[in-house]
DNA sequence: ACAGCCATGTAACTTGTTACATGATTTT
DNA sequence: AAAATCATGTAACAAGTTACATGGCTGT
């Protein structure tokens, strides 16, 4: 979603140097998002660019260890707490059925079919996910998830009008 | 949301220049997307250049038309009956949350509020939008509508929680 | 004459993304 | 010794996006 803002994120509690990062992303998304290693390094580039992460004791050109500035630390204060759209449009979905609807194209239902199985692969994910977590360590997560859930639901009964 | 295939969605019923591309695009979205006119010209370019839309009779230099390509169609047509991801991290908002609390950022509440609001004002927005709507002409349109302001009701009865 | 719309385009930059190269260290 | 993991990076491209430049045509 916001690499640049992952990586803040985990910069927030300490100094970590790119790989350490990587592995932190990959548990703080309980895997559940692919992100290939090579990004890590691009975008710290481009944040320090930015003056939101500056290198740390860059010695002998092993490890370079990163820490976020205050600048950073701003930036990702107002990513979290600005509100994210909701409207129509941001929902590619909806979009696509406009779409549709301006081709005149005779598959909607198709599309809906196809669009429920994914929801339902979805939270076939989700629960697995669910199962998989720790009561105790995970607890925030499993409220998420299950928030998920809920909302994978209100989806297929829209779906199903 | 994807500015290629509304390109390729307007131009499947007939062959237009940028300009009306552009004016069609705003029809269609009922203005709830501001879209800028050069980015129809830069996306044209690259349509050509993938071989989805071609030019056609650019003999003088004025109004240049462009018309769909069987491969642009079948790219639209693979495009809209794809069905769209909703996996928990596609979310943003819940990804904000799953940062703030990697964070142990104590202001979900303000999060939330925040939201709430920017759900509620998006509400207000498709409301609006419905009142503008014909009903005969608009029919399909009406639909969505409902469906998306359904949508932010139950995003905020969960946000209520 | 001037405003406003019709119409086209480009240069520049952003973020996301990946395939690939390279080597050190650790485990089997 | 081979395989796996640790670790860093680069070149290249896609798509989104905008500010800006340019000129014709139309109505007042």
């Amino acid at each position: 979603m916001s690499v640049r803002h992952s990586i803040l994120t985990l910069l927030y509690s300490r100094p970590r140097h790119g790989y350490d990062i990587k592995i932190s992303f990959d548990e703080m998304v309980h895997h559940q998002w692919n992100l290939n290693v090579g990004q890590i390094y691009t975008t710290l580039d481009r944040l320090v660019r930015d003056g939101l992460v500056e290198p740390l004791n860059a010695e002998h050109g092993e490890k370079k260890e990163y820490q976020i500035t205050q600048q950073g630390r701003e930036e990702l204060y107002q990513w979290l707490i600005g509100p994210v759209e909701r409207s129509l449009l941001k929902d590619e979905f909806y979009f696509k059925l406009l779409c549709a609807k301006q081709i005149q194209f005779h598959q909607e239902e198709e599309m809906i079919r196809r669009q429920k199985e994914m929801i339902l692969r979805n939270m076939l994910q989700m629960r697995a996910l669910r199962t998989q977590l720790d009561p105790v360590e995970d607890h925030a997560m499993i409220l998420l998830v299950e928030g998920a859930i809920l909302h994978l639901e209100a989806d297929l009964k829209w779906l199903e009008l």
